[in-house]
DNA sequence: CGGTACATGTAAGCAGTTACATGATTCT
DNA sequence: AGAATCATGTAACTGCTTACATGTACCG
């Protein structure tokens, strides 16, 4: 139940449209949390349904019109109370590592180029992360509203170098390896 | 399309029945691919359905009966293939990440305290991770067999480092807020 | 007036979660 | 015989993905 807060998020930040959203999704939020314009549009009905948000326009027709939508206090409060409630960190799910652990069993034969293509992946990532952090948050001068999405992106960049490393030495591995088919 | 993948691994390692899978997914495999033991059982039917793993069991009748299923070499194969096939990273979905950035607009009232508790659960999850690397991979001897199987568990030991520094540096971060509201 | 980009939506299907049901075995 | 545990399943639901549909505005 973590894309309608992350709208809110959103929307309290700026009230945008549907595609607005979109486009913020792909670029900020979505960082941590992707959603596509279908899941957008769905949702934000939603959240206009239960008096979470409302839309402004000139009313009558619905098709290719846009819809600016804000939040309503109701929105604003639930917002605040999903932020505060405690919640179960998710078990992790990352299918390269399923990969790996199953080369170890049925050979390693193609997984190479793959694990090159991510580190690839992974160091442009984390290259577009340092460019955000050093256009928004310059070292020296450091709001104190701003330290919060400082944090997150800090997030961001840790984990995308973690990948990069762990990407790196697993290379290294795999070309210390008797090379080709797994145990059995 | 990964978790019918999950078990081929886990039963050409070592044929089982299903609720030996299930808890050998909350053992090890889980620790990157977790699933429930009605998702293991379905998926058991369809993997039987195409021909890719076949039950050792007295015939006849279906409840309670202990089936124990091996891998048959259409499914070696169909796992070497989807081992080889190159597939995109998942984009990443957190949501203690999506209710920070919350909590810049909305307050962080309430949120310590679940930091804390995050730092706790995942402090712990390290500590089992490294006492699995002590009784499994202890420093000297290391079989090349096993140097997949050491690296996918290292992956697991330095995300839950990652998340362990990060949660603290956080807690930091929030104690040196102006407390309570948000912007706005 | 035809094409392209903008903008909003519908429909179908799949994967994962939660709640519940049922049969078999073992222990007392 | 009753209870606990082992073992296998069914059903309903939610969230996400993929493919497609429809309308509007602008540009040459």
């Amino acid at each position: 139940m973590s894309l309608p807060h992350a709208i809110l998020t959103a929307l309290v930040e700026k009230p945008s449209s549907g595609l607005e959203l979109t486009r913020r999704f792909d670029r900020s939020i979505g960082y941590f949390w992707s959603a596509t314009h279908q899941q957008i549009y769905r949702e934000l009905g939603k959240l206009e349904a239960e008096g979470y948000i409302r839309a402004l326009v000139a009313d009558q027709p619905t098709r290719g019109q846009k819809k600016r939508y804000e939040v309503l206090s109701e929105g604003r409060a639930e917002l605040a109370r999903w932020t505060a409630a405690p919640q179960d960190p998710k078990p992790m799910r990352d299918t390269m590592l399923l990969r790996l652990r199953a080369a170890a069993v049925v050979g390693t034969e193609g997984i190479e180029a793959d694990l090159r293509r991510h580190l690839d992946l992974h160091t442009r990532q984390l290259a577009e992360y340092e460019a955000i952090q050093e256009r928004d948050f310059p070292p020296g001068k450091d709001a104190p509203q701003d330290r919060l999405q400082h944090l997150v992106l800090r997030a961001g960049i840790d984990l995308e170098t973690f990948w990069t490393r762990w990407l790196t030495h697993a290379l290294e591995e795999l070309g210390r390896l008797p090379a080709g088919g797994g145990a059995n």
